[in-house]
DNA sequence: CACCCCATTGATATCGTTGTCAAAGAACAT
DNA sequence: ATGTTCTTTGACAACGATATCAATGGGGTG
């Protein structure tokens, strides 16, 4: 029914092997070999056996996505990301629901690894900034790729964004928008990403020649409650601050609910900022300003780099720092 | 290195073969010889090589899923269920994004399964309404499992939900806080949810004795602007209904933008209810009062009766209808 | 011209399973 | 006792690719 490289090897009058060679893109295979050969694979519509392929080179052609994220609208991206990556490559992807906190997950994952034969795993935050999983995922020399981790050791394969940045524009332009006030909701204290965020907003209010009110800077977790308990606590205090910047979307619109329901009307009376640009970012109102990522693109050039990896092509595509950007909308008042 | 059938022959003392019919639970094994070899299988860790039997069996162990909606909080719902199902079963999810709108659609997508040897598809709205394509499977013999079609043979694989009595008594829920003016804003077109979630807001109105107002009725697309428009419309008129029931949460959450825009206080002059309980139904303020539907249940159950028919246990798992369970939130208001 | 080297190619074994088919033994009917 | 059927088991081929290693031949060297 199918086509087999032995058709391929009929048709282009060949031995099965130097098939083989070249759609595995091998040396040694003489031009015009090659370019008879690929007529014919065109010809005859010839896509290897994945099953064969993998039975004898012992690979599996699969990646998989470890993550503990709530968010859904950040999971779907950074699917879709890594999906499309693929696409082209023969390469497929599992999805690996993990829990951060247990104890077994580094055996856990390796089973998981051994169990299926996965190539290599595209690991998110927080996995990605928990150093002794990463460190046991090299004691046995599992191939991963990273996105968005703490420390970016130059060998490791990751991408990374500019949270630090930012977060240090996006305070420096609520600042520009005449706030003096400002407070501060913190992400997940295990994810990188809350430091860096942190970190650029204390950074562009000290260099603007401002100070921090500590009762305005609250620890939350990214998720929606966390930002709504925060708003509640900042807003039973005697004076509030003329703008909030929470650290992911969610937080910010549970912010504006917290307002909303004390009656506070942003941005009139208060402006919001949030980060990572997720649909609930324009689908309440006021709109959010906040930062957008290229979250999908970042996980697609995390699947490439691994991808290149294993088919030796690591010099063409390497580790990368994707850039913001500011999105500024209708929760930021001029003052 | 890894555990083959050869060795869980010989610690079983057997043959090869007798070991591949134990994990293959196939008949005609005596009941001793197979618990020696379940007691070698788990003694020495086995693992079936996926490739090998996949190569041999011409089965690949992949399903697929078909989507095209925007929705990344369903996507991820569906997806989630998915690959609980698969977990144990040994199969894998590709996903497979698609254009509903696409010409080629039907022939794209036998390509797609033939290429890549997709052993089924799950088919989720609104591929699961398109009749001419589900008709383009069955010609080809490729097996697919339907999440919510429109037209539910019996013969054919799906779960659906009660969408019909979902808005059914969502609406008489309403019409019980002493509405009498409610607008409805319609869902996409191609959806036969839409049709199904229409029909069950008319029944209620006229079973109640109340008459449909045809300008407050608004053909929506499941979108957050389709539905933000559709608010701004409404607004515009000379006379407002005091409550809107939308056929999604995004659509609801459009709705209380253009609402809070126009200045108009939800719920006190404007009730609003959704359908889905998406994340953005409590990330709002107020809540939307909505249906929520097991939709992670319902997809896993969708992978399971498919797998189900491969493994030859179709007489176990069956086409299933699941019920959904309404959400009073503070968007509804008692006049 | 003889020699060696390297680029190119192919014959054959092999990966770990399942399919095919036949054999052995148990159970049953005649 | 004999033939027939059914259950249980195993030997061996086969799936479709890649790995290994040897063969071929053109080009460079002394």
């Amino acid at each position: 029914m199918a086509v087999t490289i032995k058709d391929v090897s009929k048709d282009a009058a060949v031995s099965i092997k130097t098939v083989s060679r070249v759609i595995n893109n091998e040396a040694n295979v003489a031009e015009t070999t090659k370019v008879k050969v690929l007529a014919s694979v065109k010809k005859l519509g010839f896509k290897p056996n994945k099953s064969a392929q993998s039975l004898r080179s012992k690979k599996s052609y699969m990646l998989a996505l470890l993550y503990d994220n709530p968010n859904k609208s950040y999971l779907a991206d950074v699917q879709s990301g890594i999906f499309n990556a693929c696409k082209s490559t023969g390469y497929n992807l599992v999805i690996q629901e993990c829990d951060y906190k247990s104890n077994k997950l580094k055996k856990d994952i390796v089973k998981f690894v051994e169990d299926f034969r996965i190539d290599g795993l595209i690991v998110t935050p927080p996995l990605s900034d928990m150093e002794d999983f990463l460190q046991n995922l090299d004691n046995h020399e599992i191939e991963y790729s990273v996105i968005a981790p703490s420390t970016r050791k130059p060998e490791s394969l990751h991408v990374s964004s500019n949270d630090y940045e930012a977060a240090y524009s996006l305070t420096s332009e609520i600042i520009k928008h005449g706030h003096e006030e400002i407070g501060f909701i913190k992400g997940h204290p295990k994810h990188s990403a809350s430091h860096l965020r942190f970190n650029g907003f204390v950074d562009a209010i000290k260099n603007n020649g401002m100070r921090i009110n500590e009762h305005w800077i609250k620890q939350g977790n990214f998720s929606f409650k966390s930002g709504f308990d925060a708003g509640v606590e900042i807003f039973h205090s005697e004076k509030i601050p003329t703008a909030i910047f929470a650290s992911n979307d969610s937080m910010a619109a549970g912010i504006m609910k917290s307002a909303q329901m004390k009656g506070l009307k942003v941005p009139h009376e208060l402006s919001l900022a949030g980060f990572d640009d997720s649909p609930i970012a324009h689908q309440i109102w006021p709109a959010l300003t906040t930062v957008k990522q290229p979250v999908e693109k970042m996980a697609a050039h995390a699947a490439k780099i691994l991808i290149a990896k294993f088919d030796g092509l690591a010099e063409q595509t390497k580790s990368k720092e994707f850039k913001s950007e500011l999105i500024v909308r209708e929760s930021l008042k001029t003052l």
